[in-house]
RNA sequence: GGCCCCGUCGUCCAGAGGCCUAGGACGCUGGGUUUUCAACCCAGAAACGCCGGUUCGAAUCCGGUCGGGGCUGCCA
């Protein structure tokens, strides 16, 4: 068994494309098979290496590899159909030549049958019949001798002896012509697939029009790839029991192209971000810090000074439990990096009263003398004084977040005091303490 | 217009004639926990597009209808 991804690069890597990737990679991965990726760039004109890099780079980052193509090479040269511009223009002379094929206005074209129909079994569809005298005489061979997407890619797919073909389903009314030029090549026909579309919110072909789709997009946004993997697997397949978390291994082990569904799925990324956030917690504490620690540093454009990444580390843990995604970060963290420090004001002005700064005056002042700044003694420092001064926790507390980090919302307080220091956690009740 | 595909909660999926007074997840609403925000726990609202047929029995099979989508390029 064998199968195929044959991107277009006219364009970055779209999730569209990706999730098809995925599918083909997941039936040949469960059935021992060779997957492949080739470049269709026939339309050199909007193609670009840029757009190649991009796609071979999003892939690996997904965890999709392949055995056979573009990079890794194989037995047929470099997978890349600009450079088979050759072999296409020989095809369809020779189509000519048996006067399967015409020419007009100096491009040609696959002369279709004007009776019959073709039929074929498509695995998500099943018996799929179309009349010919539906199909025009297509183009093979452009005007300029450059194959088009129908020659290239069903030359491809049998040179390249493709079993499988799984693809989106604004192919499926092209199929016939495939087969068509497949029966006229003497070619084995294989099995096709052609999985739902993704949809945006509007319920139309997902596309540009919805934003940016591509894999990069995602990417950027702290997106883990483990993550959008695995939600990319649900749209359209499920391995059951109403399993919705599972690993790569798992999906390989469960997933068989019969049970895809056929309607289209629209692309929400609600759950995909509920998801990510379900990833970032299962990280191994240390991986976590590790990624985060890079993420902050290309978010702020710098790296992170001993002092930071000292503190930094002391949050992390309660950090990790509630992010969405890694971009997430900057505005919990905040607090802790040398950087331009304010204090949200409608924050500040919701929480200050008269107990409070008095509650911030006496912390300070216990602080000062407290010898080892721990968790516990922080908080039961903050705790006593509460007691003693008779103040709900909501009045002493939310006044010391504040001060201390600059916000209503951040980690949990004694982490935050904690992780600050000493020395820091002095200098912010000092400074609110003197604006007051 | 023509050809084709599709149709279960707002969204993703479960359901392959009786296990369905339709299940799970996200989201939403309410509650619990709580010093904030999350996380977590509990509860709730929420769907088989419609009409016929087959059958003792249909979300599941068939037909029609309506709705959505794709293709209809010397793009792929």
């Amino acid at each position: 068994m064998k199968l195929r991804i044959a991107p277009s690069p006219t364009g970055f890597l779209h999730i569209g494309n990706a999730r098809t990737a995925l599918f083909n990679w997941l039936y040949a991965r469960a059935n021992n098979g060779t997957f492949l990726v080739r470049i269709d760039d026939t339309d050199t004109l909007r193609s670009s290496d840029e757009y190649i890099k991009d796609i071979i780079q999003n892939f690996k980052w997904l965890g999709i590899d392949w055995d056979e193509g573009i990079e890794v090479g194989g037995p047929h040269g470099e997978y890349k159909q600009s450079l088979r511009f050759d072999r296409y223009r020989e095809i369809a002379e020779s189509l000519v030549a048996k006067d399967l094929a015409y020419e007009d206005e100096g491009a040609i074209r696959f002369k279709v049958p004007n009776e019959n129909s073709v039929t074929f079994e498509d695995i998500t569809r099943g018996s799929m019949k179309f009349e010919l005298a539906d199909v025009e005489d297509f183009i093979i061979l452009r005007s300029d001798k450059s194959p088009t997407y129908h020659l290239a890619s069903t030359v491809d797919d049998i040179d390249y002896e493709i079993t499988t073909i799984a693809r989106g389903e604004d192919i499926l009314s092209s199929t016939p012509k495939h087969i068509l030029l497949m029966q006229a090549l003497n070619a084995d026909v294989p099995t096709f697939c052609h999985l739902p579309l993704l949809f945006g919110p509007d319920g139309k072909k997902l596309s540009k029009r919805h934003g940016d789709t591509s894999v990069n997009s995602f990417k950027e946004k702290g997106l883990l790839p483990e993550a959008l993997f695995n939600y990319m697997c649900l749209l359209g397949w499920a391995p059951g029991d109403d399993l919705e978390i599972f690993s790569k291994d798992f999906a390989i082990e469960k997933f068989d192209l019969n049970k895809v569904l056929p309607n289209p799925a629209i692309f929400d990324t609600t759950k995909l971000l509920w998801m990510n956030g379900q990833y970032i917690r299962n990280i191994e504490k240390d991986d976590f810090i590790e990624s985060a620690l890079l993420t902050i540093e290309s978010n702020l454009d710098r790296e992170l000074f001993e002092k930071e990444i000292y503190r930094l580390n002391k949050i992390m843990p309660s950090v990790q439990e509630r992010l969405e995604t890694l971009n997430d970060l900057i505005p919990q963290v905040k607090f802790l990096l040398d950087e331009p420090f304010y204090i949200n004001e409608e924050d500040w002005n919701s929480v200050n009263t008269p107990e409070g700064q008095e509650y911030l005056s006496s912390i300070r002042e216990k602080f000062k003398t407290l010898n080892e700044f721990s968790l516990t003694n922080i908080e039961n420092l903050m705790r006593d004084e509460l007691k003693a001064k008779e103040l709900k926790p909501k009045v002493g507390f939310q006044i010391a977040r504040v001060s201390i980090t600059g916000t209503k919302i951040s980690p949990p307080l004694f982490e935050s005091i904690y992780a600050l220091g000493k020395e820091g956690t002095l200098a912010r009740l000092a400074e609110t303490i003197e604006n007051l």
